[in-house]
DNA sequence: GTTAGCACTCGCAAAAGGCGAGTGCTAAGC
DNA sequence: GCTTAGCACTCGCCTTTTGCGAGTGCTAAC
């Protein structure tokens, strides 16, 4: 990317002023600048280099008689060269620690928590898309009568359940056929990682039952086709108010936008998904999603087995505190890592 | 309660005016309501009504040189005496009973859905909690081993999943150990109703256990103390922001009060629950939640078998359309009861 | 290249003014 | 005696005006 394009004392000046602004969402003055930060520098020396750096297009100014404030050009060559390292505070890592150390709960309130710890620890919106089957390893497939006609079929992993459906039958089943289906089908698959299931392996298991019983022939054909092609992975939500403590979203419309957006999975799931490894930060414009455009998305994927599996982020204003969450959005996605690797 | 304590013509005005400023969210002067409504009587006439029903404590003026606006009393007294039914229209009938027409899905999707229909209906957030368990049939129990220490544990009842738990284990077992016990635990429960559950009968079951093998007695306690004390019923939400349409809500710091109260499980289990059956409305601050207490709440339980096992309802301002909404929060109760008795 | 000085811009907040919807009161009418 | 026309009055709100101040760009001197 764009960096080390600038002399260093208009870095300097850039970084000054994206710091103050990030802090007081003020537009800041050469003044402001030269008084705060004792430079050495005159704010006439500082008027001309913020000048340039809005001809540069890295930072704008709202309105002819106000201070700058960085433009997305600006906040990108910030976040990429600029931005200092924040490593988080022994509270903060104690929060985390403490929470990972309490293991016996379930997958998706284990999540539910990680988000809510996020958004907890950075103040803004946080979001989280749970992992994928791939990496898992089959662990039990169990097929309970509900009613003469409905049967539940639930499939749990090493990480925990994933996929528990009804499904309508046309034939009324007992539970005793139902669990030697069950029998069959967990002796086929217990120890298997999702990863390896291959149209093969269903279509042999299918003809094993067909054998065995015909009238289960359709319940199978839907269960095969579940564990195929699961439904997308959960998306968690948590501390959407936080954004309301940023004067960007005052006006209710702006908020409204964003709210329209977590209340769409589909939307949010398109926002989230990648399968690029590391941290990833999306400023502004730089994010698809029209009614994330002003705001910008720092997300890290997290891993099992050294595959990634899913995402954890933070949304905010453009004007975001980049480094701090950074941080925090990164260490987090290294232990839930780390906690989900350990099941 | 409070009716027919006014005369006829009173009663007609305090209506008109609620009816007015539901729609218009204006305070209603006299010359409008003379204008609009053609009673037959002068705007002065109206303004002595008018006078008088202040007095009473049905009307308020927001300021001297405004209309009135009803005051709680007199919020109440419309809901109470005035309102007039309003039927639901063939489109929302034919979306509620297309809704549960289609039944292939797992409880908590089921309830998801609900929720998320009631806030389409009625253009305002929508709340429900969650069926409790007492009324259910247990059907299976089923442990699995996640890892050597780690054990899920899955109760399902007639209406579908209920309760999934990851129990740490001091000592590994294998799945063929964990079969057993599923085994033996099913055949003493299955078909019995919760509400059936009592210690005694636990402590059969463990002591029975205790004989069979010592190593599962800590885990089958814990299971058995899973399925006597379990968690709160999940509470499910919809359609915050459709709060953002109305003018009441305008000011951030409104909503966000109320987007607290959406966060907090605690605050919304106690706002909802009641046994009291049949539909209930809660105007301004008759509510105990303060968050809500410029806000209406119009919720209706819903039974399986006859009994109460869970509360749908919708929040809005206290200038809401109660005729409309009860209509609807009322038909969705009683649907979504004959749902879940179905299963 | 840096900086002091200065005229200029312009958003914003407070003050001023005018409008209009709505009221209460009084007195006349049915 | 209830109803209503008439009228003076109130007061929130919207618009306009005004003044302030933070901030700028330019110029000229260092």
């Amino acid at each position: 990317m764009s960096r080390r394009e600038l002399d260093p004392r208009k870095e300097l000046i850039l970084k000054v002023v994206t710091d103050d602004y990030i802090e007081s969402a003020e537009p800041v003055g050469s003044r402001t600048i030269a008084r705060k930060y004792n430079l050495g520098l005159s704010p006439a020396t500082i008027r001309n280099e913020m000048a340039d750096l809005e001809e540069g297009g890295y930072l704008k100014q709202p309105h002819v008689s106000a201070g700058r404030i960085p433009s997305h050009q600006g906040y990108r060559y910030y976040v990429d060269a600029l931005m200092s390292q924040q490593d988080l505070t022994e509270e903060e890592l104690a929060v985390i620690r403490s929470y990972f150390a309490d293991r016996s709960r379930e997958l998706d309130s284990i999540l539910q928590q990680t988000v809510k710890i996020l958004s907890q620890l950075t103040r803004y919106p946080s979001l989280m898309l749970g992992p994928t089957l791939k990496p898992s390893i089959f662990k039990h497939v169990q097929l309970i009568s509900l009613s003469a006609h409905d049967l539940l079929v639930l499939i749990v992993t090493d990480m925990g359940i994933i996929e528990n459906k009804v499904i309508a039958l046309e034939a009324p089943v007992s539970q005793g056929d139902l669990d030697r289906v069950s029998y069959l089908l967990n002796k086929k698959l217990r120890g298997q990682p999702f990863a390896k299931f291959k149209s093969s392996l269903f279509r042999e298991i299918r003809d094993e039952m067909k054998a065995d019983n015909g009238i289960f022939q359709k319940a199978v054909d839907l269960i095969l086709k579940t564990m195929e092609t699961r439904n997308k992975e959960r998306i968690y939500l948590d501390g959407i108010i936080n954004i309301l403590d940023h004067p960007e979203f005052k006006e209710v419309e702006k908020f409204k936008l964003l709210m329209e957006l977590m209340e769409e999975e589909e939307r949010l799931y398109r926002l989230l998904s990648t399968r690029q490894q590391g941290i990833r930060i999306s400023i502004g414009e730089e994010n698809q999603e029209e009614a994330a455009q002003e705001c910008s998305l720092i997300t890290a994927n997290y891993e099992v087995g050294g595959q990634v599996v899913g995402t954890n982020g933070v949304i905010g204003p453009t004007r975001m505190e980049y480094a701090h969450v950074v941080s925090v959005v990164d260490f987090m996605a290294q232990k839930l890592s780390e906690f989900l690797s350990k099941l």
